[in-house]
RNA sequence: CGGGGUGUAGCGCAGCCCGGUUAGCGCACCUGCUUUGGGAGCAGGGGGUCCCAGGUUCGAAUCCUGGUACCCCGACCA
């Protein structure tokens, strides 16, 4: 176990810690002086950026564009979709004054209170309302449609209780908002985003996901549907790791945004809008890590490979590195990121040990030995083995390498999440399944707003989605025993 | 917003109850020597508005009052 972790030590009781000493541990983030707001370090800035990169490049794919919208959103544009403020209204940070002023007591600074604002600023939590209020000015016709845009942005949620990545006042995120001539062509572009989003969790995050539809409770503020990526973590909870919502003409009509169609009738556009945020982070540190720090799949791996030379003296020091530097330069020309870890004042182990705690995919060490036996120790973070390999084609070896814990981390995961997705048919089987193995529960619901709230209050567990794949099975709700004609999946979630 | 806890060096903490030399320990940092295949050893060194403001006192990290920040548990939360 990492020193730095040996502090929290029982992870199944003292999960919250020991996930946020790794987060601060292993360089990737940390609270900041501003309540509930966090400072991404440039470590953990790196894994987003690869997270960036991938998503962009499958929005680019998928015929989207990239822009800005306003930060500052004025607060009447919220007044206009009442479902939409209600969902957000007691969590937003509100401007109401431009200028400060030297304290006329001489305590600091102080709000000029001549300097009000004659209409507030909401900072945005979201931009549905101003991205709409400027859609308006951009439709006219149904030539005009649609429009796929997608905004990279940070949004301010005030919520009264934060934690690194998984809900913090402050969150970087992408937010896709796109505008359609036809319901059909929206609900296909929801439903294309959501699995764009599945795609990128399970082939980069090495995350398996189960794609579903919101229950009328946990719908997006605004929405007619909501579609959701739900991932389970190590101690059992759920994590909402993405959505796509179908807002059909809700935000056209609360906007007035209107279009002359085919026909030459006047009619309202139809939307989505689809994000995911640093909340990943949190999510790719919560699957996969371990006692010894993170692990984190090679295509996310801000480092793939660091390699660690093994030495007495300037001369061997000389000979494996002049190695490294030659099996650096073609995994390079490979696409592999490489570290040379030449810190001369730290000692093997620790270097060990601090890449492991980073999760770095793959370790490889040499010393006077290897040089002697023309061998080499590659290490893996994923299962923690250790082997020596020949140093002929070892480039190729650790090209494939990549790819098989790419693979094994996310059959791992997956492995974990069948063992701890179990099937329920009375409500005490339901309970009992929650409180002992947590994990997904697939069960029968009558589909109401009602059961939900009840069963929420008894367990904690929601619906955390009505998989799209789930096959019609009759059967009765856990709880009032009324008809159903699928499972859902429920859970406790963070 | 309710309950609990904590603010002392970059990090983690002791000291506070019961006021009294120059505020201490571990890690980290700097210098030197020896080490180096799983978190090195020895020696020396640097670093502090003891969260803030006010009060009590000859004297406050310690006691009192107010404020503030953070953490945990709840409530809340696409």
């Amino acid at each position: 176990m990492a020193k730095e972790l040996k502090e929290v030590v029982n992870r199944e009781d003292n999960y919250s810690q020991w996930y946020n000493n790794l987060v601060v541990k292993a360089g990737l983030a940390e609270n900041s002086a501003v309540r509930g707001c966090m400072v991404i370090k440039p470590y953990g800035y790196a894994i987003w950026e690869k997270m960036q990169r991938a998503l962009d490049d499958k929005f680019k794919e998928t015929g989207h564009q990239n822009a800005y919208f306003p930060l500052f959103i004025p607060k009447s544009f919220f007044s206009k979709e009442a479902s939409h403020v209600a969902g957000f209204a007691k969590e937003c940070a509100v401007v109401t004054h431009y200028r400060l002023k030297n304290d006329p007591n001489g305590n600091g600074v102080v709000v000029d209170e001549d300097a009000k604002l004659e209409e507030e600023l909401i900072v945005r939590p979201t931009s549905e309302t101003i991205i709409w209020h400027t859609y308006k000015n951009w439709i006219q016709s149904y030539r005009d449609l649609p429009i796929l845009c997608n905004q990279w942005a940070n949004v301010v949620r005030w919520e009264m209780r934060t934690r690194l990545f998984l809900r913090t006042a402050e969150f970087l995120w992408q937010e896709g908002h796109t505008a359609h001539e036809t319901k059909q062509e929206a609900i296909e572009e929801s439903e294309r985003m959501i699995h764009v989003y599945a795609d990128f969790a399970q082939n980069w995050m090495a995350l398996p996901v189960v794609i579903g539809h919101k229950s009328e409770n946990e719908r997006f503020a605004g929405a007619e549907d909501t579609l959701t990526i739900e991932a389970l973590m190590q101690d059992g909870k759920a994590l909402q790791s993405g959505t796509s919502h179908f807002l059909a003409q809700n935000f056209a009509k609360a906007f007035d945004v209107k279009f002359a169609g085919r026909d030459g009738k006047e009619e309202y556009v139809w939307a989505t809008s689809w994000g995911v945020s640093t909340r990943l982070m949190g999510a790719l540190i919560m699957a996969h890590s371990d006692n010894n720090g993170l692990v984190l799949p090679p295509k996310l791996a801000p480092i793939q490979v660091v390699m660690i030379p093994i030495y007495k003296g300037e001369e061997q020091q000389a000979a494996v590195l002049g190695k490294f530097n030659e099996i650096a330069a073609e995994l390079k020309k490979r696409g592999v990121s490489v570290n040379i870890d030449d810190r001369d004042y730290l000692r093997s182990g620790f270097k060990f040990a601090e890449h492991e705690l980073k999760g770095v995919p793959i370790r490889i060490a040499m010393g006077a030995r290897d040089i002697a036996n023309g061998t080499i120790e590659v290490a893996r973070r994923d299962t923690l083995e250790k082997s020596s390999v020949s140093v002929e084609g070892i480039e190729s070896y650790i090209v494939e390498l990549l790819d098989t814990i790419q693979e094994n981390i996310f059959n791992k995961a997956l492995k974990f999440r069948e063992e701890k997705t179990t099937k329920v048919d009375t409500y005490e089987e339901f309970k009992k399944v929650l409180d002992e193995k947590g994990g997904f529960v697939l069960a029968h619901w009558d589909g109401t707003v009602a059961t939900e709230e009840v069963i929420k209050t008894e367990t904690k567990a929601t619906v955390r989605c009505i998989p799209i794949d789930a096959e019609d099975e009759e059967g009765v709700c856990v709880l009032t025993g009324k008809p159903s004609s699928r499972r859902v999946l429920f859970a406790r979630s963070y």
